[in-house]
DNA sequence: CGCATGGCCCTTA
DNA sequence: TTAAGGGCCATGC
């Protein structure tokens, strides 16, 4: 039944001997249920960080969706890690990014420096991770954030103000903007009337309208823009904050 | 405006 | 290796 010289044999038994606790820790996650901004929701974490956060109506889908993309088991945690709960709100806590494709991980890098109550368009996270042109597969990316809360994913919007598609729905994707703060219905309203850009004349620089800056603007001293090359012709200067070029 | 269309490009099956 | 499709976008009625 066995060889003791059998290779494949041998190193199947290998692996059957369970790992030294160290090491189990380091290869396998482990979940736990959370309440988040919007909704309970299941995360995964390793010793590196928090790896997997999903919404599931129960802890074998959620196994399942976690092997689905990484091929390994998960196991139940303990307990939470320190400060998740509120690293869901506030976006700040170690994250377990491995295995990420470059283009994925230069998108998600730009969705992470997306301030609370501001928004950007899919457009912008494209450039802003290097590849101008590739909007759709920005979004694909973004659509498949391994840790939505934690890399603000929520914060890209379409270009014309429509909050967009969500992995936790776009109505939570509305929610969770609101409850930022964003002023999600005046930059809709501003871009269905072709303004997507708003520049000071007092400071002749140019934002996106959810722009911190842009919301300090004095309506007497605020310009719209339909394209920001007619805010430069305009002499406008693009804002160092929200780089809308 | 609202809708349709073609272009774009990274991933996955 | 290839082909299809997706959290988009600008343009054209």
């Amino acid at each position: 039944m066995t060889s003791d010289h059998d290779p494949l044999l041998t190193g199947l038994a290998a692996m059957a001997v369970p790992a030294p606790g160290r090491l189990l820790d380091k290869v396998t996650a482990r979940w736990t249920r959370v309440p988040g901004p919007a909704g309970d929701v299941y995360v995964a974490t390793t010793d590196l960080g928090v790896a997997y956060v999903r919404s599931a109506g129960s802890a074998e889908e959620f196994a399942g969706l976690f092997r689905a993309r990484f091929g390994r088991p998960l196991l139940p945690a303990a307990r939470p890690p320190a400060g998740l709960l509120t690293a869901l709100r506030t976006g700040r806590v170690r994250l377990d990014l491995r295995g990420l494709t470059p283009f994925a991980a230069s998108v998600l890098a730009a969705a992470a420096t997306i301030p609370r109550g501001e928004t950007r368009p899919y457009g912008w996270i494209a450039r802003q991770a290097g590849r101008p042109r590739a909007v759709r597969a920005a979004a694909s990316a973004l659509a498949a954030n391994p840790v939505p809360l934690l890399i603000p994913c929520h914060r890209i919007v379409q270009a014309d103000g429509v909050a967009g598609g969500y992995v936790f729905g776009t109505p939570s994707k509305e929610a969770l903007l609101r409850l930022e703060g964003a002023n999600l219905d005046e930059v809709r309203d501003l871009a269905a009337a072709g303004t997507r850009y708003l520049a000071s004349d007092t400071t002749g620089v140019v934002c996106f309208p959810s722009c911190h800056n842009a919301r300090r603007i004095t309506p007497a001293h605020r310009h719209g823009f339909a394209s920001l090359a007619a805010a430069g012709q305009a002499g406008f200067r693009p804002c160092l904050h929200c780089l809308p070029a």
